[in-house]
DNA sequence: GAGCATTTTGCACGCGGGAGCAAAATTAAT
DNA sequence: ATTAATTTTGCTCCCGCGTGCAAAATGCTC
């Protein structure tokens, strides 16, 4: 055995090997590291110890087999582009694993590939799946829900009209409201609504509620541009062809932007390519409030997400064994800065 | 039995239903999953067809239990204010997946943390590490090594001196010493070089290096000013610390940052706070060629480097069975734009 | 078509630990 | 001290699949 002189790794170390060590039964070592267990503190002691000496961690696959619970999520997400990706993983990571949740990252690279990227996470047996991504349509929800090979789906931070996913979302329809009649209280006329990729299964009612808002309560039609991804450079491009050729008097004083990634792009092309300021000749609004939306260089009006209290909710209704409806919708914050 | 009318959830199809329902043993069945596996057509297509309508899955838990080999990577990740930690996951993830590697992601909080983060990578018996973040001292590392719970931690855009680690990144030295070229051609003749936290087992040689070429081949000492994160809000409140106070003549010509977090947070305090322009009152360079380097906005002067060969790399050396020495330097590539 | 090589299939056993119950030990009550 | 109530411990059986080998089936040669 040519191999066995360094002591190749340790995860072959079983409760049992502790077991002997701290003289109990296997299965006092392993109720030593349930924390439901019932255990005296004098063999929970003695174990500690030996699993100690031996750098002795339970395996949670064997556990998860077992007992039918993985304590794992898969988180599946595209779009990488939009920097409020970043902010959305953070807290929910950061809270996850708080409350004792590994997470099983996927990333989904188009619509054709969520179907695989579900079936990577069912072959883990993931105890529930949260979208932060969007690029899933409702055949591929369906399916996946159909096999139900996890007991929850959530979807994360956006909408979604089937009844058996769960959607964790701010209120887009009262956000937008609100962000519209600030727009027009700040005395903004003409407004251009700049609207991501449509996707059928986990929406977003920015646009539709926007534009609806405005053409019943402020009498006019606003224009709409639509981006193929959440991406600041793509925003950026259809811009600049959308602004470029126009003569000030036609072109809008506001640009309503479905999120900040799009609103940033924009802002760029705005200033640097079209030589225009920032509110003065065209304002821009967002959507999440991103990190530097709040820099000096953005100064963005925006909506805040309260995302903290998504992702605790979040994981209260992870923990929960009830099947009822947990969709809830969250009140956000309008940030006004310098942008509009 | 009152909750048998929704059919639970159809992860509990076993390969033993698979078998019974194609008329072959349960091992054939999961021979047809396994890719290496010596199997007939006729047998195969049978148990595709029974899986199929069955909606059966491989459980990569029992697996992973049975074969001691999970397919499973931890990725640990902090720091989640720079942006470019957005590209690299983007780029890891896409190709761990590819190759067959699903990701377990964790974030690790502090220094204090990264101890349970290993832990909890451990219990999933993960088949290596990759550690995308920072906040790792010697001590720490020093145990999980000890432990040996896995096979491999590699240490992913930071080089390392620890001998067990493999470090995966481009080269510092070469890349600092060419940036210190360019702005000295340039013209550029009083430096400052804008660093972030050091740390003790993940490094950046980019500080020591341009600071030491400059002071042998230009004969000045630059000034360097450290920020406690690659956080683009923090180094704003850094720099603006740092300039203010200034008068034109000794400010620097030229902030050399280490990578382009902390050179976006200077560009935005120098032009909104300090209202000088760049390049012409002070320039700036960055590290990473983030996207948003080459938007309209900042035109960074910045180092790229070659994530998706270094991602290609990665993956090869968790394939591999060897037992060598796998530490690598990439090459990358100086980006001119407009900001230096 | 017999005889042999080669592929395919089935099987006992093991991976590490959970559920639930019965035996043992501890504590409380009389 | 004795019995009953309670806690702790050990144990059997199982979770779903891989390993390595033996048995069966198939292919090949002459």
């Amino acid at each position: 055995m040519p191999d066995e002189k360094k002591p190749a790794f340790a995860g072959n170390i079983t409760a049992d090997d502790v077991a002997a060590e701290a003289g109990v039964s296997r299965w006092t070592v392993n109720r030593a590291f349930r924390k439901d267990a019932s255990i005296s503190s004098k063999s929970l002691e003695k174990v500690r110890i030996a699993a100690e000496r031996l750098g002795y961690v339970p395996d949670l696959r064997a556990a998860s087999l077992a007992s039918d619970r993985s304590n794992l999520v898969a988180l599946l997400i595209d779009d990488f582009a939009n920097p409020h990706k970043l902010v959305m993983m953070e807290r929910l990571t950061r809270i996850l694993r708080r409350e004792g949740w590994d997470i099983l990252l996927v990333n989904t690279l188009d619509r054709a590939d969520a179907g695989h990227a579900l079936l990577n996470a069912s072959q883990r047996r993931v105890d529930a799946v949260i979208l932060i991504g969007i690029q899933f349509d409702d055949e591929v929800l369906d399916t996946a829900l159909h096999a139900r090979r996890f007991r929850k789906l959530i979807i994360f931070a956006r909408t979604s009209r089937n009844p058996n996913t769960i959607s964790i979302a701010v209120d887009d329809v009262h956000a937008m409201r609100e962000i519209a009649n600030y727009v027009h209280e700040r005395g903004y006329r003409r407004p251009m609504f700049l609207a991501g990729p449509r996707t059928s299964s986990a929406h977003l009612l920015r646009k539709e509620t926007f534009v609806d808002y405005w053409r019943q309560h402020f009498g006019s039609e606003p224009e709409t541009v639509s981006v193929a991804a959440y991406d600041p450079a793509l925003a950026a491009g259809i811009v600049e062809d959308a602004l470029m050729a126009r003569t000030k008097a036609t072109l809008p004083d506001i640009l309503v932007c479905e999120n900040d990634a799009l609103a940033i792009g924009a802002t760029d092309v705005i200033r640097h390519k079209l030589g225009l300021r920032i509110p003065e000749d065209i304002a821009i609004t967002g959507f999440d409030d991103v990190p530097q939306a709040e820099g000096a260089n953005y100064r963005l009006t925006t909506y805040r997400q309260p995302l903290t209290d998504m992702a605790e909710y979040l994981v209260k209704v992870l923990g929960s064994e009830e099947d009822r409806d947990f969709d809830r919708l969250f009140a956000g914050k309008l940030m006004v800065r310098d942008s509009a």
